[in-house]
DNA sequence: AAAAAAC
């Protein structure tokens, strides 16, 4: 309490303290506002024993009906479409039962996670970390390295991954954000290059024998940590690739001593054309983030190392919370006789994230909002997402004017320092508002995220749910608030039914909304507009509105406004 | 659909 004092007064320091520990505040003093500024203390989650991330598929709700409703609606003149939908679900269901998976009394944490396997020969998951020592035979350095960084229950991707990967098979993992994935391929992978008794034998080569993709130097940077903690006490050499290491490990003397490699794939490709590094003996890849690993512009780089990767007995891995139908086909091109592993449902955020919509006419209208917003309590840190660098920074440099305190921005138009020390800031908790791009939106697991804003809409489902599964990590609460202009209007419905499949309510009015077909959205573009303006102005207009108005304005802010309402009438007149 | 990120 005495630290936000402090910083009400402004521009004191984060107490650091603060998110040593979050179970520790969580459970102090309730939840006040710190003068002026907004800033709420938290007072409620205490992190709960058994992490119960889906407590909505027992009984399924949202996207599920909205889907039936959705095939009846639309479905006239191709009955088709609603009856393989309703295939799938049942295919879906079966294959568990296919695959023997289990019992409920062999593994109390399947029905809860509603995990779908599918593949030849399933292992069997397990209960406990300890159970993996008599069935694997994995290093108790390894398990006491988990307890002591207090894993004490496996999550539903771990139960289930972990297993098939210690049999060395190859793996399509697909599980929410915040469910402990990153443990779920680095733990086996661990234990196969340090058991004597694993089924590949290690004596074939020289050189490193696993190797990690992510798509951001943040990203790989925090696997690598995960990494060196699992490793402790241990002589396992695991790298973070960057310049800098690539070029320590061009003597190959050095390399031959490297076990696992984490990096960004063209980091990779570059040092493999340098000639500075083999990955003929890697016997493990790991794809994390895998469906944007598989995306047009890092495909190539990833066929690349794929293909350097000439070890006969490698076993690989893809793993993300969203595994779009191409991707999928992508991946499993890429494995061999793969399992597929399904917890919850494919691209839906956790129920633990409280989701919503904001309406705010257009562009100019965002600032203030968010200016309304800030005025408000809150939960720091809050992590705001924008659609491009210059809008990042922009925005960054907007709320530092305003007086909003502890802002922070981050993309990867950032030099590599800039970068590391904004993610530095944000893990000591000095960061209130992290202002960023999509290079955020993935992977990154800050633990005291508790608010995610998407200032500029996401640009695809996926996105979405990446961007809005920084918070409700680890069975944390989170919120999530998402902007929407008229000029969103054609993507708004996908992004609806994402909310209400996850449990979030959604205003009939968009639900009502036209699904614009593929060949039509362009040309229909300005109908659907003026559709959702309409639509729009009935529901949240007045909203807007009054918050704007709620805004004492600098005059900045009013300049804004005015440019605001010239906008509008000129897209008034464009209308029509 | 479209920007970001990767060196």
């Amino acid at each position: 309490m005495e630290a936000f004092q402090l910083l009400s007064r402004g521009g004191a320091r984060f107490d650091k303290q603060r998110f040593k520990s979050d179970v520790q505040i969580f459970n102090k003093a309730p939840a006040r506002d710190v003068k002026g500024k907004g800033v709420l203390i938290p007072h409620d989650a205490q992190l709960p024993p058994e992490l119960d991330f889906f407590k909505y598929a027992k009984a399924p709700t949202g996207k599920r009906k909205a889907e039936d409703k959705e095939s009846d609606v639309h479905a006239e003149g191709k009955p088709e479409r609603a009856e393989r939908k309703r295939r799938k679900i049942e295919d879906e269901s079966l294959d568990s039962d296919d695959n023997h998976i289990g019992t409920e009394e062999d593994i109390p944490t399947m029905q809860k996670h509603r995990v779908t396997a599918k593949g030849s020969d399933v292992p069997k998951p397990f209960t406990s970390f300890e159970d993996l020592r008599e069935r694997y035979h994995v290093p108790p350095l390894l398990l006491s390295n988990l307890s002591e960084h207090s894993y004490k229950h496996p999550t539903g991707i771990q139960a289930h991954g972990i297993p098939i990967l210690l049999e060395h098979r190859d793996l399509a993992a697909v599980s929410p954000t915040g469910t402990g994935k990153t443990l779920a391929y680095l733990m086996p992978i661990m234990s196969a290059l340090g058991s004597p008794i694993s089924s590949m034998k290690n004596e074939g080569g020289r050189g490193v024998r696993a190797v990690i993709l992510a798509p951001t130097r943040e990203l790989a940077h925090q696997i690598h940590n995960e990494c060196l903690k699992l490793a402790a006490g241990r002589k396992w050499r695991a790298v973070l690739f960057s310049k800098a290491t690539a070029s320590t490990l061009s003597d190959k003397n050095v390399r031959d001593k490297v076990d696992i490699v984490i990096s960004t794939p063209l980091r990779l490709v570059a040092s493999i054309q340098e000639g500075n590094l083999e990955l003929n003996n890697v016997q493990h890849l790991v794809l994390d983030e895998a469906d944007r690993m598989l995306d047009p512009e890092f495909l190539s780089q990833v066929q690349e190392v794929i293909a350097a990767c000439t070890h006969p007995n490698i076993q690989k891995a893809v793993f993300s919370a969203t595994l779009p139908a191409g991707a999928e086909k992508l991946a499993m091109g890429i494995l061999r006789n793969p399992i597929r592993i399904i917890v919850g449902l494919k691209d839906t955020p956790l129920p633990l994230i409280a989701q919503t919509l904001t309406y705010v006419a257009d562009d100019a209208s965002k600032l203030p909002s968010l200016l309304t917003y800030l005025s408000q309590p809150y939960n720091p840190p809050l992590l705001i997402f924008t659609s491009t660098q210059p809008r990042t920074t922009s925005l960054a440099e907007e709320l530092i004017m305003n007086g909003i305190s502890n802002v922070d921005c981050l993309h990867a138009g950032m030099t590599k320092k800039e970068r590391d020390d904004a993610v530095s800031r944000m893990r000591r908790g000095e960061s209130w508002v992290m202002v960023t791009t999509e290079v955020m939106a993935r992977g990154m697991d800050f633990k005291g995220i508790r608010e995610v804003i998407n200032y500029d809409f996401p640009t695809s489902v996926q996105s979405y749910v990446h961007r809005i599964g920084r918070t409700g990590r680890a069975g944390r609460e989170g919120k999530a608030v998402t902007y929407f202009t008229d000029e969103d209007g054609p993507f708004l419905k996908a992004i609806a039914n994402v909310l209400l499949q996850s449990g979030s309510s959604v205003p009939e009015w968009i639900l009502k909304l036209p699904k614009p077909s593929k060949m039509k959205r362009k040309q229909m573009g300005k109908v659907k507009r003026a559709d959702t303006v309409n639509a729009a102005r009935k529901i949240g207009r007045n909203d807007a509105i009054k918050k704007r108005d709620m805004i004492a304005g600098s005059k900045r802010r009013k300049e804004k406004e005015l440019r605001e309402t010239d906008k509008n009438r000129e897209e008034e007149k464009s209308d029509k």
